[in-house]
DNA sequence: ATGTATGTTTAGTAATTACTAAACAAAATA
DNA sequence: TATTTTGTTTAGTAATTACTAAACATACAT
């Protein structure tokens, strides 16, 4: 039984819907983006609507946030005044595009609210086991936290992550 | 206005509840994880369930996924039939316990059947332009996710992902 | 100006997820 | 055997999130 290109291209949308959903997002944001990267041409709003099956309004929103991660990129023809989108293919970029986006968000509040936690204490220091013992824990996250954030400013930093990094990194862990 | 050590716990607690969230976990998840992790010693249900406001059910429930990602440990005292709760203070470990639960998990099974699309277009080929498009971009993406599987599997082998393999990484990548 | 083609915003609904309260199970103690 | 102490499961509720439908805004075309 011959598979269309059609199915094949609707199961590989479901696929990374599904992969969407995984890590936290919108399945149809998953979807959108599946569609466009099929495309071998960029595809305006309307069209996405019709192969996705949502609405404009859903389309029109979930785009934007792909866009801010730089996973996908709004351009446009002259003499016309549809807008057109198309997929990042570069995915080492659209991490990068990412996790600077992460810097800052609201995650980035949360983890320095909690790295106030050390200076408050410093400021108000109370000499016990206890305090002691918390102040060991919270400074331990805190170095944690420093080393993660080491690493992705590193790969902020790359302008290409491709195989040879990879590659690199691999033989150090080795 | 000197703070209370009591003070400083609830605002840490309360931050590591809003990363939770941040990641896609439920705050309640955090906040047990937090009050876990700044305890000199194990705490069972009971006492989880006063300090974070949940139910036991909800304690429960979330705590069994915390021990899944090796975040807590589940610990009993003999002759005493509760069972007591630690945070796991080592966040590298924590990190290739997850990396390593994931494998088995929805997602792999979603990357999987993105991948077989590939298979499937191999068995049903058709050699136009646009089939040759779309198998090209569907194996692009297959190496990066096998790139990527690859970095996870290293990190899962390291028995330490301390300061010197940090350090190295950030060498290699400078 | 009026109408048409586009994209955005908004207000409400559907679906999902986190959580509660309470029943239940199992095991130890009386 | 009945009672108490623990943890789990379940059924329902609250809160959140994803989405729809439709109003709106803008720019162009007539």
């Amino acid at each position: 039984m011959p598979q269309t290109l059609a199915k094949i291209k609707r199961d590989f949308v479901e696929g990374l819907s599904q992969i969407s959903r995984f890590w936290g997002f919108p399945k149809g944001m998953g979807a959108i983006f599946g569609v466009l990267y099929l495309s071998p041409t960029p595809l305006p709003l309307d069209q996405i609507v019709q192969e996705t099956g949502l609405t404009k309004g859903a389309v029109s929103t979930e785009i934007r946030a792909l866009a801010r991660m730089g996973l996908v990129h709004r351009s446009t023809k002259l003499g016309d005044r549809k807008d057109y989108y198309s997929a990042e293919t570069d995915f080492y970029a659209a991490i990068r595009s990412i996790l600077q986006e992460r810097q800052n968000s609201e995650f980035d509040r949360a983890v320095r609210s909690v790295m106030d936690t050390l200076t408050t204490m410093d400021e108000n220091w109370v000499d016990n086991e206890e305090w002691n013992f918390v102040y060991q824990r919270v400074q331990a996250l805190q170095d944690f936290f420093n080393a993660i954030d080491s690493l992705a400013k590193a790969v902020i930093r790359l302008e290409s992550l491709g195989f040879s990094n990879v590659t690199k990194i691999l033989g150090v862990l080795k």
